[in-house]
DNA sequence: ACAAAAGTGTTGAGAGTACACCCATGC
DNA sequence: GCATGGGTGTACTCTCAACACTTTTGT
């Protein structure tokens, strides 16, 4: 804390509350979603909100999202990133509370629900046909897409995604449903295979109906955040 | 806020302390730096800190931003964005102090310094020779400075740190003090004014020794956060 | 006329884009 | 053998990078 016996200096009452909220992105039938939770108390109660919880005394921020994180899908370690801190005086209506807002990029097939340990009811939603929201939460969502969309133009992080092994016909489909436009297949083998972020694994898919698809994973040995010129288109 | 009746709700005292830090660059002598003041009071009495002070209850987050800004510099409205909430458990070795942290670019002509107001001193430091830090102030100015290249070389916000009218060979110099590498004039020139954001003035600075060079300033039509190519270099 | 800084075009290399056909498998 | 999706190469365009001389002013 950078300040001194000046200006001013908030009484514990005039402290406001701090939140992390989660923007949590997924794959679900080839359609991007973001996982959702009922609201079971005012204000906004019944309304959908992502998923929040304040700031433990002895956690730091980033533990905080993964706890929350763990709390909603049971996954653990997936990519994650501080996205923006909100801080409306009137953003919620009962007091001042200042949230500090995370996305994460979560394989579905990684998801154990928690079904009703806290919540009412938890949901995936796809981002074409989002509820109402409560707080500022649409402003949020919109802010996570916003920012999802640009990393994955210049970077290689889409996988994060997909499940551990992957074909590149997957990771295409993963590119286009995010970025919202069709991509031409060779030139994005191309591109991807020369981020060298990914790799052959040897095996072989069996489940498309045609010929059978090289299976890839993430390379650990590089990092996906290569920005070098504009991945994609 | 995001939560309900269940999981943990903080008492008045658990709950952390707000304040917003304020990284402030500017140009001084052909040369890139910050402003940093001296703490007079515990803990890291006598060391610099960029700075910073709580979030009033009454004020959104860039309001506070803005005010420390105007406080520190007597300057208004300059270009501030959001850097990065920082929120170690114990990054203030008092009690638990999130900070959000900005940074501005300021104009060094604009500048008014507000002597002895509340600070015992403010100094304007080289980022090549800071002095130690208090706190993680010097994480804070590290990410502050790789976020500042990365936004001159995608967009052309560099004239903000430059006076309102000014010519292309100083808003060159500006950039490559951030940048850290020199730039050819003739592709430099190029692409900045195939950016359009700013435009002659019709004036022309005799400041110069040899022939005088066209004044340009901001247009304010058009905004300067063209993420296109990559700008420089 | 000379010093000092402003201003201005062209060329070659490399990256990006558009585009169509053969391949391996299951049924 | 045919349907289905997987996998591959090339030509054109355009952007980027490298590079040196002329112009305008003050002294």
């Amino acid at each position: 804390m950078p300040t001194e016996s000046k200006g001013f200096v908030p009484t514990e009452d005039q402290r406001p509350a701090v939140t992390v909220d989660v923007v949590i992105f997924s794959l679900v039938e080839n359609d991007l979603r973001v996982l959702l939770v009922k609201r079971r108390t005012p204000p906004f109660e019944g309304m959908w909100a992502i998923p929040g919880g304040f700031v433990r005394p002895d956690e730091s921020l980033e533990t905080a999202a993964a706890r929350k994180l763990a709390e909603e899908t049971g996954v653990t370690s997936v990519y994650t990133e501080q996205l923006y801190t909100f801080g409306d005086v009137s953003r919620d209506p009962r007091s001042r509370v200042i949230t500090i807002a995370y996305f994460a990029l979560v394989p579905h097939e990684a998801i154990q629900h928690q079904p009703g340990r806290y919540e009412s009811a938890t949901s995936w939603f796809s981002l074409a046909k989002l509820p109402p929201l409560a707080f500022d939460h649409e402003k949020i969502v919109d802010y996570a897409l916003q920012r999802l969309r640009y990393k994955l133009e210049y970077t290689a992080v889409g996988f994060r995604l997909l499940p551990h092994e992957f074909t590149l016909t997957e990771l295409q489909q993963a590119y286009e449903v995010v970025l919202g436009e069709e991509l031409d297949k060779r030139n994005f083998r191309r591109k991807i295979l020369a981020a060298e972020v990914i790799e052959e694994t040897g095996k072989i898919s069996r489940e498309s109906e045609g010929r059978p698809a090289k299976l890839y994973h993430y390379r650990d040995d590089s990092n996906p955040e290569v920005k070098t010129r504009r991945l994609f288109p």
